[in-house]
DNA sequence: CTTTGATACGCAACTTATTGCATATCTAAG
DNA sequence: CTTAGATATGCAATAAGTTGCGTATCAAAG
């Protein structure tokens, strides 16, 4: 269960609809957190009937209608008990690196053509986390221990995103005459 | 459908047991393709059902009978179909960065700690990982197509397990006087 | 006055993954 | 002789995630 835990971080100081959720989940948090909107409103709803959140719907004018969802005082224990509690490491699971133990059995070239694929989407990532690491993030030390949390998760982007490009150069050098070559 | 792929890739030159299987997911592919044995054998089952493999039980002597499983000429056909495809990237979602979120409104301590715990273990998966590419992987130029690609997956842990290190470093440095300061 | 696009929400069906439990056989150690 | 441990397989229930579809409202552009 982290979809709950991570949508109940992003409303820690602010009250949020669905919709906004699903905008921070493309940005911000959704660096590092995916979902569809789909199932954070299913979330939501299952979050609000276990006493975690408060919804309130509001009247809108100009737009539809939407429900707002506040944390309550038995979901911010509730999170701080998660936080607390262990953490269990995942691997990965990058399809990727599945396909490249059928190099020698398939055509490379597709697996090779998806690594240069990748190269381009990492090094888009990398350009837009330093250019918020530049614009609000420039000084780590001076930052409030709250905003040194996020910055060190941008931090691991960053460090994640560059290790990528890395290996991408390694495996296009390392793999360069396997593409002609075998079948 | 990603598990199969990772079973049949497995299958591509010798056939496993269930058992096998379970033993690979803990070593090798599993460094990059975590599973429990019961998905394992489910799949199995749903994969033979499709064609895509051949089951064939074996008595055994001196241990239980299993079922050997050999990847079919259709399930050979799917598998490259499959590698020749798109890859969709996926975001990593680690719990530790959702929970980094949380410092400034939760006692950081424990964060820290995982913090810890994380460099412990990704020391020891680095040590691992440094010594396989020792002993099998020390010149990869003069590899073989297929083991090339099953080196970069190595090398891809490789860098991975640095690449986290340095970003805990970063990190308890950068917490080291939050822990005490705040609530 | 109609289309496009953003906002706002959701159901249903399906697939995938996790957790807990259960059952055997045989070896080797004590 | 009993127990621990490796081998070998599986069911059932639950949780989590994905895919496809459906319903609205309203603004602004054409």
């Amino acid at each position: 269960m982290a979809l709950s835990h991570a949508i109940m971080t992003a409303l820690l100081d602010e009250e949020l609809s669905g919709y906004d959720l699903t905008r921070r989940f493309e940005t911000s948090l959704g660096f590092f957190w995916e979902s569809s909107h789909q199932q954070i409103y299913r979330e939501l709803r299952q979050l609000s009937e276990r006493g975690w959140l408060q919804a309130t719907p509001v009247v809108q004018d100009g737009r539809p209608d939407k429900i707002l969802y506040a944390l309550t005082e038995d979901g911010r224990k509730a999170l701080a008990e998660w936080v607390q509690g262990p953490t269990n490491l995942k691997r990965a699971k990058d399809d990727l690196f599945v396909k490249l133990y059928n190099i020698g059995h398939c055509d490379p070239a597709p697996v090779l053509a998806e690594i240069r694929r990748r190269q381009e989407q990492h090094a888009a990532r990398l350009a837009l986390y330093e250019k918020i690491r530049q614009r609000h993030y420039a000084v780590p030390e001076q930052l409030s221990a709250h905003r040194k949390g996020i910055y060190l998760a941008l931090a691991a982007g960053i460090r994640h995103e560059r290790m990528y490009l890395d290996w991408c150069d390694e495996a296009l050098t390392l793999l360069k005459d396997v593409a002609s070559a075998e079948p």
